[in-house]
DNA sequence: TCAACATATGAACACCTGTTCAAATATGGA
DNA sequence: TCCATATTTGAACAGGTGTTCATATGTTGA
């Protein structure tokens, strides 16, 4: 409305950037999907133990799975006649514990309204 | 492989804070609530400020910015007939700054199929 | 080859959510 | 008071999405 920054936003985020950084945030913010990635973020883990492990059924583990290896968050290993999933970085670890801890931040009194 | 890697986080993710973190993360998971959070990532910015920033109608930031300050991403801060948001804590920039590291790891080849 | 297991796929459904528009509320100054 | 600015709110629509079920694909061992 009325004055205009120049810069918009911190530089490290580019616009472009933007876009994949909110498909990442939103396949993470599914109580599945987050469920998913934890049972294999402490190493890899079949679709069938990762099923056991998050409650869900294998074909919707499998569904999920798809999406968080194409948006790079899982990688994929076949073993035998299984398929072992594990997170693709150590950041993903990283960007849980932070959130972890946001949640644990003390929760202040309201100040407006 | 099977290395055998101390299991760092899962267990500190009871299941009654899974739906929490998901709800974060699913916040953060949309393109222009992530374009507020940022606009407002530097210091306080008014209503007005973050939808310059963001490209996005006051109505839509205002709309967006009860959903965040709700689940305490940011808070509010009234100065005279304006209201200013800013992160709740730091640990949104972290969680921000390591997925921003995440994008930038160097994509590996496809092994599986 | 066959059977048994493991995972993937497609369609269909119900549900949720982001956006717009119009209107309302609130604050500060003349 | 009245007016202009700033932010909020509610309703309504369109589009997206998670889940289930049934089926298909692929792998191992006999």
């Amino acid at each position: 409305m009325s004055d205009a920054s120049p810069i918009p936003l911190p530089r490290a985020v580019t616009e472009e950037r933007v876009a994949e950084l909110a498909d990442l945030f939103r396949l993470m913010g599914d109580a599945t999907r987050l469920r998913i990635i934890l049972s294999c973020l402490g190493g890899p883990a079949s679709v069938g133990e990762i099923a056991a492990r998050s409650g869900a059924s294998a074909s919707l583990v499998s569904h999920h799975l798809r999406l968080l290896r194409a948006a790079r968050l899982v990688r994929a290993e076949r073993r035998g006649r299984q398929i072992f999933y594990s997170p693709r970085d150590e950041h993903i670890r990283c960007v849980i514990e932070d959130m972890v801890a946001h949640v644990g931040e003390p929760r202040e009194i309201e100040e407006v309204d």
